[in-house]
Formats: C-alpha cells, sequence, structure tokens
DNA sequence: TTGAAGTGCAACACTGTGGTTGCAGTTCAA
DNA sequence: TTGAACTGCAACCACAGTGTTGCACTTCAA
C-alpha cells in the first residue's frame, strides 16, 4: 500500500461478506491466513486474496513472526473512514435543506 | 427495499467510483436520471441501474413528479453506517489493546 | 534431519457487475 | 394532437472479482 486508499476503495473492501467475517475474526484476536482458513468455509488462498484487498486498503496490518504472518484489524482507519462518510452526510443533509427550505419559498411566492 | 439493508451491503453500494458521482451530485441537489446521464460520462441506462444500488442500500430516495423520478440523497442513512463503522472500530481496538496488554503481562512473566 | 505447518505463486472456472444499445411505453406542452 | 423528453424493459458484451486446486518453497520442532 504505498498510496492512501480512496474512499470508494475502503468502501468496496468493506462490500463483501466474507472479509467481514475475516474482519470480525481479527477485530477479536490477531490471527495468520491459515488459522482463518480453519475457521472460516473458505480456502485459505481465498483468505489470502481478502487480506491482500484489507491490507490494500489499510484495514489491517501484516507483521512476520517467525513462520507466519499474523494479522490484526485497525480499528483507527475504520474510525477515520466513519468520520468521513459522517462529514459527507452532514453536508447532504444541509445542501438538501437549504435547497427545501428555497422550494417553499418559491412556493409561497407562487401562492 | 423490503428488508433492511446489510452493512456489506451499505458498503458495496458505496465501493464504486460512479456510484460516488451520482451521490455527490445528488448530494447537491435532487436530480432525474435522464439529468444524472447529462453530466455524467456513462449511459442513462448504467446510472439507472446505479440508482437501483443506492436506492436498495437506502441512500437515495425516488420521488416520482410528473414524467420525471426525482433522486436525492439521504445524508442522514450514510450518518447512521457511519456511526455503526465507528462503534465497530472501537470495539476492535479496545480487544486487541486488552490482548495487547495480556501479552505484555505474560512477557514479564517469563523475564 | 525429516516431517509438519506455514507461505507463495500460477492456472483455471464461474459469476456478478458495470457498461452498452435498441425499442416500446408514458407524459407533458406547444 | 403531435413531437419531445422522460422512464421501462431486454439482450448483450467484457472484465473483474471470488473461489478453487496443485505444487514449490521456507521454517520450526521433535
Amino acid at each position: 500500500m504505498t498510496t492512501t486508499p480512496t474512499l470508494p476503495e475502503m468502501c468496496a473492501a468493506l462490500g463483501d461478506q466474507t472479509r467481514w467475517d475475516i474482519l470480525t475474526r481479527l477485530g477479536q484476536e490477531t490471527m495468520s491466513a491459515s488459522a482463518l482458513a480453519r475457521v472460516l468455509p473458505v480456502s485459505r488462498q481465498a483468505i489470502v486474496k481478502h487480506l491482500d484487498v484489507l491490507s490494500e486498503a489499510g484495514l489491517v496490518t501484516a507483521e512476520r513472526r517467525g513462520r507466519e504472518i499474523v494479522y490484526a484489524a485497525l480499528g483507527s482507519r475504520l474510525n477515520a473512514l466513519a468520520h468521513e462518510l459522517d462529514r459527507i452526510g452532514n453536508a447532504w443533509d444541509t445542501r438538501l435543506r437549504a435547497l427545501k427550505s428555497l422550494a417553499e419559498a418559491t412556493d409561497d411566492g407562487r401562492r
């Protein structure tokens, strides 16, 4: 992950059930891909690909520990995303409220 | 949209650049699919499909107005999603902090 | 030092999704 | 009442994503 992930990229990473399954596990304890493959109903290779996506999105960290690679979920990144989405949601509502009151004012003028 | 959209569903809806382009426009002013197709570099049919996805995810509302259907972005839904993600992010960090301090305590014991 | 347990890489299949075009149907307004 | 501007539906294409399997390579521990 050289470049910072974009908003759509992060959302896309979170837009898959299997990846949520993985994240849910990693939010409870750090695990390797093989360990995840043991508890989830998909192959290790599928897990690895998902972990790549999550890592690219900055949602997990990978740490080599001897022969295994241990992954952990990054709550702070999710919090940052949440903050962004909240900001945008507020902006939408503000703009649309302004439009609505403008429309009502126009209505009044026509009456 | 009969059932409430799941978290992965909402995230998947937000995981596409074109849909963000649409949402950005709809966050500024309400527009019809045809109007969106005029300002975005994709066909009306593509827009319609995206609007279906966004509507299914509860991120936009549709209101028939005579011969057209006018869409609006729902900031409140985005805020709700943001709140959910924030909650989950906090839970991850809490659990992993607990694990880490436990590991350090074990380390101390071994020294 | 050998076997078990990891990771890494490649090839492949299947499906979903994002996109297109074309045409039919509806609705408004001149 | 006719044409312009919408929506609605269907067929189709191309590609990316999700998943699989198989095999080679590394690393730890008995």
